[in-house]
DNA sequence: ATAAAAATTTAGACAAATCTAAAAAAATAT
DNA sequence: ATATTTTTTTAGATTTGTCTAAATTTTTAT
């Protein structure tokens, strides 16, 4: 594999979590992605295009190649095994993680990403219940389901919330549940389906089956 | 702690490599080091000095000074805890680990390093038998000898290879030596200072005077 | 002590990634 | 369909770390 630059592969991943997205990824999208400003831009996607990454179209926008994506997925890969690394040994906590791995990803070593994913045992699931590509750029996308529907001693990452209202969102808040939580459920009670669950491992919350319901959790 | 770029690192780790081994870091021996021309080492040098890393004299050399020195030994303790990951969790050989070191040191988070510490069991040698400084900058220089000054019948453990050469870690390989490995002087010859030597208690190998001179023991 | 050699610095240029300001193209509104 | 607004590109400048070639200082040798 090639070489690349620290902004060149930001700016590939970037334009993959666009096209993932189902947006095109133009000028201003970008810009605003990569905190900097269109001219330069304009100037990136036109080095990008000659090194084969994307296929650029003026004042349209660009997409990734087949080598571009694949770029993405192994940076996207690097990424997500050393925020597992980081919050499964190191003891970080899953909102810490990102900025650390963000500069971590840029190692290049193929060996190294390769053995970290040995030595943490293949996992499957970044801390925030985003898939890992494994070392072919393959990655199955985590199913989700209300936590309504779960069993016991089951447990997930909090990925959506169903209803937005802003009485749902006090109560978790207050419950300190939110978007990346690890979920575990503790007890189910069988009349009116409300449930014991831990969060983050550390305090525990019981909660009624609608609110239950409008919680959906990735299974890790 | 402030951001340096990764050029600027590698300059103050080279800086205090020369300074420990007892040179002046001077222009020349500092290009020699960093794979570059002596106008560019002048160039970062004034750079340096305005950071206040350094201590800079024209047609002399530099120095570190406190604030360089402490960022150095920051350098050098991700580097070693680093290598020390490498080799022990991730399973790379010992003359595997200095590359991909080499990247991994610049990854500036403060937590990270010192949760890895902890994670790895605040370890006080690299692989290569170096002294790792803790969070404070200190480190304790374990007592070695070059196996060169060796007497008959003594033995201990290979804790750092001298020169760095490919050629000498070839001969290592294929003499098995590596760190770790228990020798014990069973013979020496007094016309070449040549010596019979046993290795892990299981083969013997001959090894010449300057080979001798590059392996580092430490009594056990 | 003076000439020759070696080491170092200065001057000016270059590539990468960025910027601002102005020009050009595309989208939108009347 | 034409004018206005938005988006994007171009042109030219800036910063960082590098380079070559020439000038300068220091060291070494006679």
């Amino acid at each position: 594999m090639d070489n690349y630059s620290f902004t060149e592969e930001n700016y590939i991943k970037a334009i993959y979590h666009l096209e993932t997205k189902g947006d095109v990824a133009n000028t201003n999208k970008l810009a605003d992605a990569m905190q900097t400003r269109a001219a330069s831009v304009t100037d990136m996607l036109k080095k990008l295009k000659r090194k084969k990454l994307v296929t650029y179209k003026p004042y349209y926008g660009c997409n990734l190649t087949p080598r571009g994506k694949s770029l993405a997925l192994l940076i996207i890969r690097r990424h997500r095994l050393w925020e597992f690394f980081l919050s499964e040994k190191l003891g970080f906590n899953w909102q810490e993680v990102h900025d650390v791995a963000e500069e971590l990803e840029h190692v290049g070593s193929e060996k190294l990403i390769n053995k970290l994913d040995e030595f943490l045992g293949y996992p499957k699931v970044d801390p925030h219940g985003d898939p890992i590509p494994d070392f072919k750029g393959n990655m199955v996308e985590p199913e989700q389901f209300s936590l309504a529907g779960y069993t016991l001693n089951k447990s997930g990452i909090v990925v959506k919330i169903g209803e937005q209202s802003p009485a749902l969102l006090e109560v978790l808040e207050q419950k300190k549940i939110g978007i990346g939580s690890r979920i575990k459920v503790l007890q189910k009670a069988d009349f009116d389906q409300s449930m014991e669950i831990k969060i983050n491992n550390k305090h525990t919350a019981h909660i009624s089956k609608v609110l239950a319901e409008n919680i959906f959790i990735k299974i890790v």
